[in-house]
DNA sequence: TTCAACTTACCGGGCGTTCAGTAACTCTAC
DNA sequence: GTAGAGTTACTGAACGCCCGGTAAGTTGAA
């Protein structure tokens, strides 16, 4: 058997004022749990491969956690607090609806990208569970207030009204959430280009135009 | 324990002309298999409810196929030969770039549609196994002749150049596939609607235009 | 000495899979 | 027309493995 791959100790704690040894953190366990999570799927991650990517043992990990569900509900409510903190934001519910609407589509690109494997576990969720239903339910919550944007600006003239208003919030949301199957943060594409390129896209189309 | 559920014997073939009982279709199989998986994941499948589903024993699933990632190589092949067929129709192949990419988003649209819960399974993949590695590769190559079409669109002039080839890919990619999420045939969106919906979107925006 | 932070050893259960046996049916010989 | 051989389509009872989770003992710093 290969020797233990500690890939996360150096995420550890140093000096956490508490006594005991150099201890886990529970945000370091939540981040790696996540990353692992995404890579095999949450069902397909047990915890002995989670323990094992931590550099320590299944049970030291139930230490910090009551169990694999509250390593879920605990990320997914990180993803959804602060999706939903964008809606509460001064500019998100004031002014003219298309520039609301541009402000929260920007909000959660730079959510998405921030928290990235946070939200992307919460973008494939399946719902076999009550966590994962209470989630799915927030998220369609969220959805929801971003559709009335979009039908908002419909009535005000600043969004076409020869496509049905459901199916563009669908794409809409289809091209912002595809964010997490493919950016790479680091890359040459920064977070802020990235939020330029989204609305430009979406509102300006990708075929040329003539005029501007 | 209750009754057995047999939602899918009225899917077994009639009489065969071979030998032996009444018999289960395997694509009737499939089918229920494949919407399963969609339900629940992959992963959170067990043979049991999958046998459950079908009216069957868990052994009886096992005398149509070789196994679970059976199922799933069946299925996935079927999503990725739909989809691989488009490319090579001859409005895929010759004439102006921007219509090819136009014909064949069109034609995307159709599997997707289709071919629905199939194609669904592929876009959900994690690359656990060999066969989900292999399925992902051929998504790949099939991704990437589109790009390439993007890439041309640009060249001759047809679509914008003032955001990254890449990222228009993937965000066009990102807005068809999303359609798996929430298109539900037989409903009032016709599935040639939706590709005209999404051509539109994709290439001329959102927003209200002054021209046209 | 105390207590946080583990480790080792283990449990019940469900998983995918196998296999011997058998029911249901067709085909062929007479 | 029917015996019986042959084929297909299962059934039911396991198998070994690994899962999520736990109980009890150990380590090391304060």
């Amino acid at each position: 058997m290969a020797g233990p791959a500690p890939e996360a100790r150096e995420q550890r704690r140093g000096g956490n004022g508490r006594s005991g040894r150099d201890p886990y953190d529970l945000s370091a366990v939540l981040d790696i749990a996540v990353a692992a999570f995404n890579d095999f799927g949450y069902e397909a991650t047990s915890m002995g491969a989670l323990a094992e990517r931590l550099g320590t043992s299944k049970s030291a990990v139930y230490y910090h956690v009551s169990g694999k569900e509250d390593l879920l509900r605990l990320a997914l409510d990180r993803a959804l607090g602060h999706l939903e903190a964008v809606l509460t934001e001064p500019e998100a519910t004031s002014g003219p609806a298309d520039e609301r609407l541009r402000f929260v589509l920007r909000g959660a690109v730079r959510v998405l990208v921030d928290d990235l494997p946070y939200v992307t576990l919460l973008l494939r969720l399946r719902g076999n569970t009550q966590v994962e239903r209470d989630a799915l339910e927030r998220r369609r919550e969220f959805d929801h207030s971003v559709a009335t944007l979009v039908d908002e600006a419909r009535t005000a003239g600043s969004l076409r009204s020869d496509v049905d208003a459901r199916t563009t919030t669908r794409l809409l949301f289809g091209m912002i959430n595809s964010i997490v199957e493919w950016y790479k943060p680091g890359g040459p594409l920064t977070s802020e280009q990235l939020a330029d390129d989204v609305i430009t896209v979406a509102f300006d189309g990708l075929g040329e135009r003539s005029d501007r």
